[in-house]
DNA sequence: GAGTGGTCTAGACCACCTG
DNA sequence: AGGTGGTCTAGACCACTCG
């Protein structure tokens, strides 16, 4: 069996939610009724709709049924909202950017989080990003990598100006969880020129260490966002 | 039956984890000596497991087994931790403290998030909640509730001092689920008094819109949390 | 009363990991 | 080779919801 049952009628059935076949609060088939369609038992459809619930595309309710739930929980990230019109994240034209050269060098020390002799070995890929909506930038994020089995990364070119995007397409390197460490700071000269505001704004700063899909390999990021227009929105159940 | 038997697995699971009885990577015993030994097939073990997955105690890896992650992800709360010496949460000696006297008012125009017809008509419950660790207060709270179904609320003693833990005790309302806007600002004449921090100081500025075991019952909070000393963390998977 | 999701049983085969 | 977790089957009874 390549792909499970179960799997692949959670992609079917988010496919659908996705494409708006089935819309807000409308009433999925009931499981009986998919474990019929699908030629599998119950407890494989359940599988698939507790997945779905998991990841917040439906809710279940004993006695009715499962209801199309559009709002879906950002894993882990926090995404952009702008207050006035209530568009989130994708739905805003963010734009990507990466600022100079991605350059390798040594780990500061201290590094804000504990890193493991052999990441430090291996030394540190540093890039920066720009997150912009329209011409206003609004997240300047700084990664940090392992060297690590990331042949020519920066000679590469970078797909879609990300370098999450970059890990994920090139190397198949993909978050899987976040542990985030979030405080208040002022801007400084350098934030306040890449941000284009004034020196001392208020900035969410926000520490972040990803676990990947690569067994034992994490990155690191540390990003800066002015939220005086759009806020930080994170839906979690 | 009154308690399902995967729920009282993982309760006991659970206790035996955060007691220290297994210790973070031990390896829990297999699937199949589980259901050997509490006499229950080992679906309903995997069902016990999965939850504890889920709720980020224990880890599993096929071909080896479950081990004890004693990471927890905050469920959707952001917790205080000190960097210096990694204390999260609980193991910080926290204290909360309400402010004043809760009082019903109409709801502030406009509310950060927007107001159902028939919360608007019932009022609003605020008070304030001042969370510290020793003696420096870190975390201002305002707590804003639907006056619903909350019979003698303002007269009622708090438990613990927390307004969470008195709805969770005294009206069975518990939240299931939170979603977060984040911002920075600068601390006002009020904040700063009650922080005891310099006016212009940075904050975290978090609103809160929380969903309940009570259906379509949400309550609401804004907070501002001091960031020089320790930041908020949260781990999610 | 009929249908729904929640819980549970007693098996089975598989891919993965370790000795 | 033997044990582990991952997937799956074909049933069952229950509490809940609604007409």
């Amino acid at each position: 069996m390549q792909i499970p049952q179960y799997r692949q009628l959670y992609e079917s059935l988010r496919h659908q939610i996705i494409a708006g076949i089935y819309q807000q609060d409308d009433l999925l088939p009931s499981e009986n009724q998919l474990a019929d369609l699908h030629q599998i038992t119950r407890m494989t459809v359940r599988q698939a709709l507790n997945e779905l619930v998991k990841d917040g595309y439906i809710r279940k309710q004993k006695g009715k049924g499962s209801f199309v739930n559009l709002r879906r929980k950002t894993v882990g990230m926090l995404a952009f909202r702008d207050p006035q019109t209530g568009l989130v994240g994708n739905e805003l034209l963010l734009q990507s950017k990466i600022l100079g050269k991605p350059s390798i060098q040594s780990w500061d020390t201290p590094f804000f989080f504990p890193i493991s002799e052999q990441e430090k070995q291996a030394g540190c890929i540093m890039a920066i990003n720009l997150h912009s909506i329209d011409t206003s930038p609004l997240m300047l994020e700084y990664y940090y990598l392992p060297n690590i089995n990331l042949p020519g990364f920066i000679m590469t070119p970078f797909v879609k100006e990300s370098i999450m995007e970059s890990l994920r397409i090139s190397y198949h390197v993909e978050a899987s969880g976040v542990e985030q460490e979030i405080s208040a700071t002022l801007a400084t000269a350098q934030e306040a020129q890449f941000l284009q505001i004034p020196v001392g704004s208020p900035l969410v700063h926000v520490w972040r260490r990803y676990t990947t899909n690569r067994m034992g390999y994490y990155f690191y990021s540390s990003s800066f966002c002015y939220t005086k227009h759009y806020s930080l929105s994170s839906v979690i159940l």
